[in-house]
DNA sequence: AATGAATGAGGGTTCATTCAT
DNA sequence: GATGAATGAACCCTCATTCAT
């Protein structure tokens, strides 16, 4: 990430091959949504890229970089994400802030799907490191919803026996909408399944009395 | 085929080739769990096998048959589990046969969580058709689900606002055990997951006073 | 061709097995016509003759002697035709002699055309031995309407500047039937094109006025 | 494709390129004419052209596509033959003009024997749009034979029952000269060959007084 | 006579990558 | 920066044939 580092103004060649850089990525995201990643080759890359094979491979080093980048991409934006949604959750009855961090989630969950789906069927092809920040971004996730629920047990709304699983038990039942699409797609809205599985999770939260 | 005249019992020729058969399924499904469908040759199954190559191709015709006839094996194992599983509920609280399938369930997955992780990342290698066999078998394990839930319904412990959602969600929240060892594996026992697990499960179906 | 050379009588294991041998070559001629002889593989040939692979080789030794055993047999009709044509045109004025021999050749191409292109098509897979074999019914044929056409040189009717030439020129133009058919087939009749080319030979051969 | 802009003329890479394909074509042929084309594998034709198997598939594609390249190229030749020889044809005594196409395309048999021998045997390998352009090639040259008997019968020099069969025959009895080599090489010069199959044409179509 | 199993060699093709220009 | 060419390794699969039983 040298680029990202040095202080660079518009125009200058860095930049303007960063945003190459990126184009390339974003146009292979597609095939490997597509055909996932053993199933792309660079040959296809370059084809999609409308790229010389020898021009993509100066702009991107390997075929596993451009997955490097691309995983770069979408972890940056689970954490932007993570960090747009916190503030407006804030001053927020705690069900509520709940309920709108699932519904904030899930809406991004159905903007992304393929995305989500590709992840969680090629992390296998990460290397651990990189795998690393994958499961990171989840943590972070996570981590962000368990604030959340700390402050409904502190107010007395919430009672709950653990905070990992807890937390991370939501996220899943989130991710199931693109997971299970080939059964939930059909049968219900993003908006149904978002009122059903709020509730489910609500109840599973709540200091009955 | 002559041989399918011939009567088919213990110690027949079809049952020594069909024995052969699974061997090496079995042994190929080590190697596309620890190296993907993709990831794994058919010179690596063989050598595997310790077998010719050509003499791997003529127990199993094709890499992708392998793959298939593995998806048989899991498919006729999952089977198996729901078939087995459901008398073993019948005639206890609904609450407690809720409790004790979901504890059987993870059993399940806690001892085939390279399989489950293995399908869920590769069913995209599926043609339609097969893909189609992995997720009756899913759907079958649902319905299971969903006649505990309705007993309970029935009988006054249980409030569910959906079935189908709230029996995946059970499924999904076990899978999780498998899906996210990466964070559960080192900071529970299967033991403790099952309760937390059971617990968070229960309280959403639960009739609240 | 032992059995052929020993007096067995009828339901001797060598003639049983020389008819199974037969059997064999006669389906197996039916896919080299279809497919080609390197097109035709031995396991397709065991398939065709719902046969093991080991069974077949049995009988028949290899795939190259099944051709050669074809050979044979189309060698043999050949000959069979040459021998019963030649007393059929005896004692008939040489041109219509040459007329019948012509129709003769024709209605036997015409029922083996398949056969008569597949030989000149694979003959480049006949080692020179049994390519000689082929050349040689050939000529005998050749040999045959020379004999007819000396004939009519001595009666004064045909007037030939070289007999071979002459000879194998009818020859190929009644083969034409066959290697043309992709022309011919779907604009004459056997009968018209006998009749055309008939006339054609006969005024090439004949002495003018 | 970038380059398919560019203007294309000598030392343009494309033409550079095509120089090259065309190499391998041609290296190829002599394989193909030595060993029949199933009998000749692509690394066969790789080391023929002193060449890395994957720079050979860079050229070509596909071993069936040199195939089709090598039609192409002969089709182009034949194509060239019957176009230049029919002005040389014209204005001509049509008895003469009929000789010397004759001689013309004994001539251009004789030097493409290898060539017309392997399209008569691997006709097979062709699918069938390829075919088409094969037999078009035949036809087109039938079709410049029936001009020069179509002149000969309004002059009165000839007189003739069926022009295709006519004309295709003349084609046949020149292709004979390569079909049947193993028989006529060893008995006729080229020249001998040519004296005797015209006056035996010549005599056939001749309006006899 | 019959058969399932076995095998070494080779089939056509594609891969990710590099390099000279 | 950009490009055509080049490459070694590997891909999945099929071949004709043999052998133990």
């Amino acid at each position: 990430m040298k680029s990202a580092e040095k202080k660079i103004g518009p125009g200058s060649v860095l930049v303007k091959s960063n945003k190459r850089k990126m184009e390339i990525v974003n146009k292979t995201a597609v095939l490997f949504i597509k055909k996932g990643y053993p199933g792309t080759s660079v040959r296809d890359i370059a084809a999609e890229c409308d790229m010389n094979l020898a021009t993509l491979y100066h702009y991107v080093g390997s075929k596993e970089n451009i997955l490097s980048l691309y995983l770069d991409s979408v972890t940056e934006s689970m954490s932007q994400f993570t960090r747009e949604a916190l503030p407006m959750l804030q001053n927020i009855p705690p069900r509520e802030a709940l309920s709108r961090a699932i519904q904030m989630y899930l809406n991004y969950c159905d903007e992304l799907q393929d995305v989500i789906v590709f992840w969680h069927q090629e992390s296998r092809n990460l290397k651990p490191e990189k795998l690393g920040r994958l499961i990171s971004q989840e943590i972070q996730l996570a981590d962000m919803l368990k604030s959340i629920l700390t402050w409904g047990i502190r107010s007395g709304d919430f009672k709950i026996k653990d905070l990992d699983v807890q937390a991370h038990s939501i996220i899943v039942l989130c991710d199931t909408w693109c997971l299970r699409r080939w059964y939930f797609r059909h049968k219900y809205s993003l908006k149904e399944y978002t009122e059903l599985i709020t509730d489910i999770i609500l109840k599973g939260v709540s200091a009955q009395k």
